[in-house]
DNA sequence: GTGATTATCTTAGTCACTAAGACAAACCAC
DNA sequence: GTGGTTTGTCTTAGTGACTAAGATAATCAC
């Protein structure tokens, strides 16, 4: 990228490197926390998410996720496997699986102890901050997101059909 | 999680939340743009970073992203493949690979139009904020990142030797 | 020159996914 | 109710991107 001329568009562009860069960071953590637990970072997003919205069938999971049912299925097994959900047959329905997020006091406290240190940190790097300032962030942040999605959807329509598969290994040496 | 006591604790959780969403936007929107150029999520990457960085080793790029050589050969295949990196050979050791970004007018065409939009509208949403409270965003964003990776280590430095790999599907029905 | 080291590629195996199909359960005529 | 269709999940086969270990060629140390 070329030098800009303003000090607005220099903030401009800081900030769109510093977004990927703290997504990258987001991920980055994101991923240390799934090993710690003993999960894969996928496997890890889906648990969180059966733990914030509480019990679902695999399809519901499937459809939020927008994995295949077959991908549902070895995730379940992951998870379930690892103690962290249950598989419950619908009692109204008994095609349906309700998966069960697992309340475990020892895996509880696990998430605790990892979170933990994150939440106070980030109490102490916020407290330097007023809340009229917190909220000028947070609400410049969604913004930004939205943005980020609306262009994600644009960029997406105008996709190109082909993408960089069945690429035939041929090269000189 | 529990309703919390105080505005301040309550900015600090929404901004917690906010940060992953965010992410999760960052993510989303990188996808879709690789995607529009042909590639996949990964390559887009590591092509971002030979553009950012000028040419390198594969060496150099395992070092950089932390992948095995033999990644690294697949990843230069594709990029070489779409167009986007050549492959030389450094005279001066001829054991080594340089992968040199290849700058075609058309592709940079592609890019800028998939960015244009996006740096518009970023460019619009930030017109309403003054320089300091874009600089005071910004600070914001970059020590969150530094705590995100610090927690990181901190988190994996615990890390349990024990994934959820070479799990024995056995499920009942 | 010979042996050890280095840089990349190759091969074999793994993992998480998709696509397509199997199969039981539920729904919907009639 | 019975028969055909639809639905929800799992199974199977195949793929893409990775790792680990080894092959190969070039360089370095002496």
């Amino acid at each position: 990228m070329p030098p800009v001329a303003t000090k607005h568009a220099a903030l401009i562009h800081a900030l769109n490197h510093e977004g990927r860069q703290y997504s990258t960071a987001v991920v980055v953590f994101h991923h240390a926390v799934s090993r710690r637990l003993g999960l894969n970072a996928g496997d890890h997003k889906y648990a969180d998410i059966l733990m914030r919205s509480g019990p679902m069938t695999a399809g519901k999971l499937a459809e939020i996720t927008g994995l295949t049912s077959g991908a549902i299925t070895g995730i379940v097994d992951r998870l379930a496997q690892a103690g962290w959900v249950k598989r419950i047959q619908d009692p109204a329905d008994k095609r349906r699986v309700i998966l069960t997020p697992i309340h475990h006091p020892k895996k509880a406290k696990e998430v605790q102890a990892v979170f933990g240190s994150l939440i106070t940190a980030m109490g102490q790097l916020s407290g330097s901050y007023s809340d009229t300032e917190l909220a000028l962030i947070l609400d410049f942040m969604a913004r930004s997101r939205t943005i980020l999605l609306e262009q994600a959807v644009q960029v997406g329509a105008k996709k190109k059909p082909q993408t960089a598969r069945n690429v035939k290994r041929r090269r000189a040496r």
